[in-house]
DNA sequence: TTGACATATCCAACATGTTGAGTATACTTT
DNA sequence: AAAGTATACTCAACATGTTGGATATGTCAA
């Protein structure tokens, strides 16, 4: 039940509506954590039924009603029991690495398509990423605020985000290096 | 559907049953792929009713009966058909970053417990990867064989696991160096 | 004016993953 | 002799994630 976590603990920085908070998962947050429209609406709901949010009808000129939710007290108790839970490593599905596991059985070029399609995004990924960290960067050394100590902690996860992009791009390099390697050896005997 | 496929794909190396099925997910798999018996044993069900495996079955003295699953002409078909299908990179979530998302708003100790937890985790997962690679890169060298180019795939889903474990370390390391910090500026101020 | 895009929410169906239990047999350890 | 571990498969219920659509309004560009 992390999706419900990660709904509360964005609705504990500021009180949000389900669109914006849709938003979010796309944006910031895409580098750790991926929920679409439909399950973030899904589970408000739920939140909702538990009580660990609220939400009030903002009627809006020209544009359809918004929700507001906002995190109440329950949810407060909820976050702060999850957070004492130890959390474990994500279980891992990769695709690619299955197809990387057969390769020796299909057609060479396929494998290297999918691996220069996957370098494609991962560097288009990191440099998204790099962009954020220099405007981090160039930015007034920070103190002690909450404010700052927030931004500290947010640059923390664009790390994660790096650290992700970056072992894979090097990773899809050792692939490039080791097919390349069997085609001079398929050439120096043919 | 990727479950389907990776079953289909250690298929087509060989005739398994299913509770061997999921030990390789257990196993070899587990750095790329997770699966409990129960999906395995369900997913072998689809598989069997779309015709894409068969089973013979296996009667063996003082155990159960076995269910040796084997990949059809379809199965190859279908396997081949999702092998020219371009891949994406699987969606990410991961509860810790959440909760390094709200760092700033709980206490620390509980942000460096878990850190510890997961530096633990994938120290001990790291060790268990350099030791097959080890034992991979002690061999005799390799040639063309196809057993050969077998074993020089797997190790690229191997050097993938070990990409990814010390990806996280480096990144547990860059949390702990920043947490400490901020100890350190507490102190120099109280 | 038509179509694309953005705001804003909800429903239904399905696919996938998790958890717990149930049915057997046989070997090994306490 | 009892308890634990391993082999081998099955059913049921639930949680989570995916896909496609429906409902409404408003802006902007072709």
């Amino acid at each position: 039940m992390a999706l419900s976590h990660t709904i509360l603990a964005l609705l504990s920085k500021q009180p949000d509506s389900g669109y914006d908070i849709s938003k979010h998962f796309d944006e910031e947050l895409s580098c750790y954590w991926k929920a679409t429209q439909q399950q973030v609406y899904r589970e408000l709901g739920k939140l909702t039924k538990n009580g660990w949010v609220n939400f009030e009808a903002v009627p809006q000129a020209g544009k359809p009603d918004k929700k507001i939710y906002c995190i109440t007290e329950g949810g407060w108790r909820e976050l702060t029991r999850w957070y004492t839970e130890p959390t474990e490593p994500t279980p891992i599905r990769e695709d690619l690495l299955v197809k990387v596991l057969i390769g020796h059985k299909m057609p060479r070029q396929l494998l290297v398509n999918e691996v220069k399609h996957r370098q494609q995004i991962h560097s288009a990924q990191l440099k998204e990423y790099r962009e954020i960290e220099t405007e981090y960067l160039s930015r007034d050394s920070l103190g002690n605020s909450d404010r700052d100590l927030e931004a500290q902690f947010k640059y923390l996860t664009l790390k994660r985000g790096i650290a992700y992009e970056t072992s894979w791009l090097s990773w899809c390099e050792d692939v490039m290096a080791m097919v390349n390697n069997l085609e001079g050896e398929g050439k120096s005997k043919g």
